[in-house]
DNA sequence: AACGGACTTTGCGCTGGATCAAGGACGCGA
DNA sequence: TCGCGTCCTTGATCCAGCGCAAAGTCCGTT
């Protein structure tokens, strides 16, 4: 199992650290809460006036697994990677977060992920106590929270048919075809896809090894199933991956 | 890849099928919802009025991935095994569902996955739009719910490191150090812990072979660690394991 | 334009767990 | 008590993916 699985990055954990932040006012008319199309503008708007901006540079730190959630976030822009990892330094990535995607919406006490940064990043920061005494009025929202949690629990099953059960190239294959998913949603549609992540940063969320990953990655392009550009692939056998990644 | 994964069973997913029911009414002060501590008694009143019994012999299923989900379950007695299928009978175990559980909670308009009794099984059963109904009237319950389904979440979470990343030894003291701590907290503390899944279910759920999910119980037995008895196994070595499935 | 550092690719040999193949244990119905 | 079906165990062999080592690529900096 990978012990080189740690990039030099960022400390693990600053125990206690909230990123710095400032009101949101006087921003005009800019949409802060962009989740794309899964909540209501009229639900959007209950919640703005509550919200501030945060900024991340790349490899900073959202938040740390365990430490207590005094917030809650809702990503602008950039993309955090969202890990936990063992002792002896063993990672699982457990996603991605992209533009509209809500953090720490299970609204636990603690973290159960750490967040950074794989780029410039800004998001929306909420006081999560805040935040829940607002949802307690508005059993609407609370039902729509609640349901994209609902969402994120069944991609997490998706996961772990994918962890338990897939083959290489049927991970890369349903990874690939994933993301290009979520970017049709953000509206980021493309044939190609930007990787805003590196081979490691894949390898840990795949459950496989950075050689691996390079390899197959390698393999698809050599057979004309992907075309590997600099920053990222492009899906050129679009049916033969999606063949792979079938579920 | 095992191919090997499907027990004779109960047919896949009868297409629409709502088990048997009948109206709770005359049963006395039994307790149908048996959320172990989750709930407090307070919620439990407000929603036992609404549910229905149903029993299930063993094999029988329950519901199965992506029927409508009509109904939310809270399981009474018995247990349950959670799964999902890939066409090529390939079969991810992602969990299993045990007295005080909920099924469903996610209330998504469809199941994410099926699950099928392990034994002879007591659930109660709520019309899920009615349930939803009574939630948006109910917002301190329906934190509480979301609440079980961000633990849920968080859960997924260590199967996607633990599928992602440990070994076949450390999955198997995870399972069994992880199965133990949720009889205690359902009040069934004992140091023999009954398995009432299959190797093969064992094996679906961890991402390894039923042959290694055998032999590693047989190693762990050979070095004192476990002891198998008929129906379950007794831990033996309980540090030893603590420290195997260590976080 | 030369250097250094971080990341990626590729070759090669190895191994943990899969696969294949026999048995063994147990319960149940005739 | 026997026979049968289901599940579990164990041995022998195999191989997908791992671990290691060495280039190669791409930047940003001087």
């Amino acid at each position: 199992m990978s012990i080189h699985s740690l990039p030099a990055g960022p400390a693990i954990r600053p125990p206690f650290h909230v990123p710095p932040s400032y009101p949101v006012g006087g921003i005009g008319k800019v949409r802060l809460i962009s989740l794309a199309t899964a909540l209501p503008l009229a639900e959007r708007d209950t919640l703005e006036p509550l919200s501030r901006r945060v900024a991340l540079d790349q490899k900073e730190t959202l938040y740390g697994q365990d430490e207590p959630a005094v917030s809650v976030f809702n990503v602008s822009s950039g993309a955090l990677r969202l890990y936990r990892i063992l002792p002896d330094g063993r990672r699982q990535v457990t996603g991605f977060a992209f533009p509209g995607d809500f953090l720490g919406l299970s609204l636990l006490d603690r973290f159960t992920v750490s967040a950074d940064a794989l780029g410039p990043v800004t998001a929306c920061r909420f006081e999560r106590l805040a935040f829940m005494d607002l949802l307690r009025g508005q059993p609407c929202l609370m039902m729509h929270l609640h349901e994209i949690l609902g969402h994120e629990l069944s991609r997490a099953k998706d996961m772990m048919m994918l962890l338990g059960r897939r083959t290489a190239d049927e991970r890369i294959a349903t990874f690939l075809m994933g993301l290009q998913e979520r970017y049709v949603r953000i509206g980021r549609s493309s044939v190609t896809l930007e990787l805003p992540m590196g081979r490691l940063d894949i390898a840990d969320h795949l459950g496989l090894t950075i050689e691996t990953v390079s390899r197959t990655f390698s393999r698809l392009d050599r057979d004309h199933c992907i075309l590997i550009v600099p920053g990222g692939v492009r899906l050129v056998d679009h049916d033969r991956l999606a063949r792979m990644s079938a579920h």
